[in-house]
DNA sequence: ACACCCGGCGCC
DNA sequence: AGGGCGCCGGGTGT
């Protein structure tokens, strides 16, 4: 078996077997099993699928043409539950590591017998391992924080393949336009004419005929030999420096990125029929962050965002949770005066405004070194007036950093629990030297705990409206499991963090703005309750990524 | 030939 | 002595 359905209230309701090489007759099987009890069901009574891995199943189900309403992703919910501070004592606690430890397959069936041994096979029945899921949330500590945590993450995993099935809307002209006004025409066998240019400038500044600015060794020995005090060729360092290379270099490094990362190449590996299909990985960094695998869809540049463009009729609605870290810390604390700065739409202007720093830039750059852990520069200069301000936000990151530097472990909100590490003690070798390397490591851990509270409490939140908006953008588009609403009436995108993109006939465009602010604070409520924080958003309908903000 | 690491830089 | 990532080309090791 690889598939089971549930609902809430009667356990197991339904089981369907599907055959991995059969998932093209999935559709007819299932609206015999299941689906049109689903169609009528509300929301909150409408049964999960609960299977081993989204990114499986879910693909080859959106293509076959059926649309998943909720689930239990059984392989993610376990590695979540495993390390959580809450589920000591409980049955999973208890229990060996098996194949649902293993971490997820990815594209073809392995080859590697090894490989193919460690994953779930149908002996693996998802339904005791959902059981095993269960009686562990219920032992919990806080089982009704993983309850929402393992739905928060199944949800998003739903999302991600459900976006990469819609694809992020992508003019090519536009993305080719970009390209040649910025890196000039493309030279078969070199680089973009811009670029050629500025290698010829760099070269003659450093009287140096044959550098190649793309070897940082070279480059390096070549402005050391040209007089430059410089230990590393980063853009930081030179932009301190005095020397007719530092323009045309800075100049090189910013088209070059642009022209590896982002280029024509990057065009045709990852755009097709107008869509551009990243491969998100839900929960993929340690602080429960998605990630991706491919496409680099999280770090897009700001310089291509204006390929991105709606279809004819359509509008893209782009929403940008605004300060979130800060919010969300100022939930999780308590901390009433940070919770009043919010009140206003940009919280560093309420910091402002409240007395607590001078200018726009201290609350922002106190605020980030609150969150990082900095110390130098304008955040270490701004550490204690927020203090001060805001004593016990600032003692809620201060106790996630001590408890990292102890070694201690350290959870977020919903209970996603950071990984052992840190720095162990210092048995027998006690020089000096190694005493300052363990403090330090011991410090630098200590930032990580302090951050990882915050980062994946926010990503906690972002999972939250993003499940919400989900829910929303059903009913606004009729409600029913058809796939082609995915497509056909308005859906999400794009997702970056703290950001959703939903590309939308322009006449629902409004209506979806308003999801995307409501579905914002559901999220609040439900994951702070009644604390009295904001999250404002910024929303904005235009026809090009570009126009946003 | 391939696998991995690193510097540098893009995003949040 | 600021957290988390992914991607690229170059460089090194096998």
């Amino acid at each position: 078996m690889f598939i089971a359905l549930s609902s809430p209230g009667a356990d197991l309701v339904d089981a369907v077997t599907l055959d991995a090489d059969a998932v093209e007759t999935a559709r007819e099987q299932l609206t015999r099993a299941a689906l049109p009890a689903w169609v009528a069901q509300r929301e909150r009574e409408a049964p999960r699928w609960v299977w081993a891995d989204t990114q499986r199943w879910y693909p080859p189900l959106l293509a076959a043409g059926v649309r998943v309403a909720r689930c239990v992703d059984l392989r993610m919910c376990r590695t979540l539950l495993r390390n959580a501070a809450a589920t000591a004592g409980t049955p999973l606690a208890d229990a060996p590591r098996d194949a649902w430890d293993a971490p997820p397959a990815t594209a073809e069936p392995a080859s590697d017998t090894l490989f193919e041994l460690e994953q779930p096979v149908p002996d693996d029945d998802p339904v005791a391992e959902l059981r095993l899921q269960r009686a562990t949330i219920e032992a919990s500590a806080t089982p009704g924080k993983l309850a929402l945590l393992t739905a928060a993450d199944s949800v998003g995993a739903l999302v991600a393949a459900e976006m990469r099935f819609a694809g992020l809307p992508w003019d090519r002209d536009r993305h080719d336009r970009i390209l040649t006004e910025l890196l000039g025409r493309r030279l078969p066998g070199a680089r973009p004419e811009r670029m050629e240019a500025l290698v010829g400038q760099i070269r003659v500044a450093l009287d140096d005929h044959d550098v190649n600015p793309d070897s940082a060794p070279a480059l390096l020995k070549s402005l050391q030999r040209a007089g430059l005090r410089v230990s590393s060729t980063s853009r930081w360092e030179l932009a301190e420096i005095e020397h007719p290379v530092v323009a045309p270099l800075t100049a090189y490094k910013k088209l070059s990125r642009l022209f590896t990362a982002n280029g024509w190449s990057w065009l045709d590996a990852w755009v097709r029929g107008g869509r551009f299909r990243p491969v998100y990985v839900p929960a993929g960094v340690v602080t429960g962050r998605w990630a991706s695998d491919g496409g680099g869809a999280l770090q897009l540049p700001k310089q291509v965002r204006g390929a991105v463009v709606a279809d004819p009729g359509w509008k893209l609605v782009v929403a940008d949770a605004a300060q979130l870290e800060p919010r969300v810390l100022a939930a999780m604390s308590g901390d009433a005066a940070m919770a009043r700065a919010g009140r206003a739409h940009d919280l560093y202007q309420g910091m402002v405004d409240t007395g607590a720093v001078d200018d726009r830039n201290q609350a922002k750059y106190g605020m980030l070194g609150a969150i990082y852990g900095g110390t130098t520069g304008e955040s270490g200069r701004m550490r204690p007036r927020i203090e001060r301000a805001f004593p016990r936000a600032m003692a809620f990151v201060e106790d996630a950093a001590r408890a990292g530097e102890r070694g201690e472990r350290v959870s977020t909100w919903l209970g996603r629990t950071s990984p052992p590490g840190g720095e162990a003690g210092y048995d027998e070798t006690r020089s000096a030297e190694d005493l300052d390397r363990t403090r330090s490591g011991q410090r630098a851990w200590g930032r990580f705990t302090r951050n990882f509270v915050v980062q994946g409490t926010a990503a906690e939140w972002a999972l939250c409206w993003m499940g919400a908006l989900r829910r929303m953008l059903w009913q606004l588009g009729g409600g029913d499991d058809d796939p082609r609403a995915l497509t056909e009436r308005p859906h999400l995108v794009f997702f970056l963090h703290d950001e959703l993109i939903v590309h939308t006939p322009a006449e629902q465009a409004d209506e979806v703005a308003d999801a995307l602010r409501e579905a914002a604070a559901e999220a609040g409520r439900i994951l702070f309750g009644g604390a009295p924080v904001d999250f404002a958003l910024s929303v904005a309908v235009v026809d090009s990524y570009a126009d946003a903000k």
